[in-house]
DNA sequence: ATATTATATGATTAAAAGCGAATATAGTAA
DNA sequence: TTACTATATTCGCTTTTAATCATATAATAT
């Protein structure tokens, strides 16, 4: 629809890199923020503005809310899936983040993982002090 | 090559519509100020940013900076091929500026023109006074 | 019901981007 | 050379955007 939109969200790396690892397929919230290392504030209003543009669409599930790219909306712009799948992948930020994807997968983790990890930490941290 | 900073330079209107007159070929800084309305400075500006992400390239002739899509660049990447030539047009600016630019094209002037008709308004303004 | 928790949303600050007026620059023209 | 002029650049200002902390929300789970 508004192609203005869907420009100006496409002018922020981080907005880059959040669409670059939505092209593998859905990610929550959480694991955008540990993939990508920001903060879940930030994570969360990139992702408003980019569902605002209609570039993402999103589903919430048991605790999470899990985000995907808006296939529909690339069809209908198909300038976004050459960029999205064949020249995001040139951007130094974005392999990283790749592989970064690729380890957490093969980890066989989760969203209940990442929290548990995190609280885990936070005791230690508790139990140190 | 920096593929972060071309789409920064199309998160901005003003650029767009500069990408758009040139889809039509090359236009001086002072035929897009008078078709955009816009001033000088700010036309300058923004064709420095696009000349910089290499979006267009210019040459100088006589008095006047000719600008003009960087077709090599378009080359390189696809989707701004896609974007310029087929979805600038939908956007209401783009068209407006189209028909200002197919009326300035119409009525013959060229550069010197332009500036000579400033001038005349210039001095009917002075007499006035 | 209450406690917990993932995400969204204020509120604030800091940084970036855009614009207009005035000036500088560099090249043309005489 | 000097005068002229189109464009680039600087300055000051305003607006926008992004990041973070703290808090609100809404749903889950007990």
């Amino acid at each position: 629809m508004d192609l203005m939109q869907i420009l100006k969200a496409l002018g922020d790396e981080t907005r880059i890199r959040i669409l670059n690892l939505l092209k593998n397929g859905e990610l929550c919230v959480c694991e955008l923020e540990e993939i990508m290392d920001i903060k879940q504030s930030n994570a969360s209003r990139h992702l408003d503005k980019l569902t605002n543009a209609k570039l993402v669409s999103y589903e919430k599930r048991a605790l999470y809310v899990y985000y995907k790219l808006n296939d529909k909306l690339l069809e209908e712009h198909k300038f976004l899936q050459n960029l999205i799948y064949s020249e995001f992948e040139r951007l130094e930020k974005c392999k990283t983040d790749d592989k970064k994807l690729c380890e957490y997968k093969k980890s066989g983790k989760n969203c209940d993982d990442l929290k548990k990890g995190k609280a885990a930490v936070t005791s230690c941290k508790n139990q140190n002090a």
